[in-house]
DNA sequence: TCAATTCTTCAATTACTCTTGAACTGATAT
DNA sequence: ATATCAGTTCAAGAGTAATTGAAGAATTGA
């Protein structure tokens, strides 16, 4: 990953809202939800959440499609895992003990 | 780890210098470099790496101290992997799968 | 004490991001 | 056709963040 790309995904990432947008879709799965729910669901306006999510798969992290008159919002996995990628190597590359944690959790996470 | 800390963590990373400063530090590991020797390095001027090591200082990426007229900086290992934490965590709530690539990362990652 | 070195802080400017509400697009139903 | 619904886009304004250069602190050496 491209390291400016890195730095676009962390910042949609760095937001109050984008970062509770991005908590509910993921707990929603690629079955996604449409913009109204996501904006019912966290108490924003249309157009704030059209602005964040726009802002969020132009970063990768969201990919969108359309339902007749709904467009359904889903995270797009690899670009998360892309992202923690990048910051995983960069953080490994000379210092193993970051990943200390990130091991267990790895794991954990494997074992699900 | 905090939602709001790690959104102040994430933001201090997605920024081109602070990327670079960090970056850069990493590779020095614990014993870190002054903030001179850091400017010299990415060619910025003094009071930008003043301006971006504090930030990152205060998201808990960075430690400083200082040796006579210096001031160190060094990676706070633990700020990063609270943060890896708090977004693997966040990953894995439901969605294994995203871990899959992390998984082997860590996994390189533990074995240097 | 005075000057030099290293770094931080400040105030001003510039640049960017976010919010707001209105206008617009595209799809469907009457 | 017209109206309605779901969502996007736009322009203006508010709010934040980053850069700049100068001034200020802390430390050391002459």
């Amino acid at each position: 990953m491209k390291e400016s790309h890195a730095i676009q995904a962390l910042s949609a990432l760095a937001h109050e809202h984008r970062m509770a947008i991005f908590k509910t879709l993921m707990r929603e799965g690629p079955s996604g939800l449409p913009a109204g729910a996501i904006g019912e669901r966290l108490e924003l306006g249309g157009s704030k959440v059209s602005f964040h999510v726009g802002l969020m798969e132009r970063a990768g992290l969201l990919r969108s499609w359309r339902v007749n008159r709904h467009i359904y919002y889903a995270v797009e996995i690899d670009g998360m895992r892309e992202l923690l990628g990048f910051l995983t190597e960069d953080c490994c590359g000379g210092h193993p003990e970051i990943c200390g944690a990130l091991f267990e959790t790895a794991q954990v996470c494997g074992d699900d």
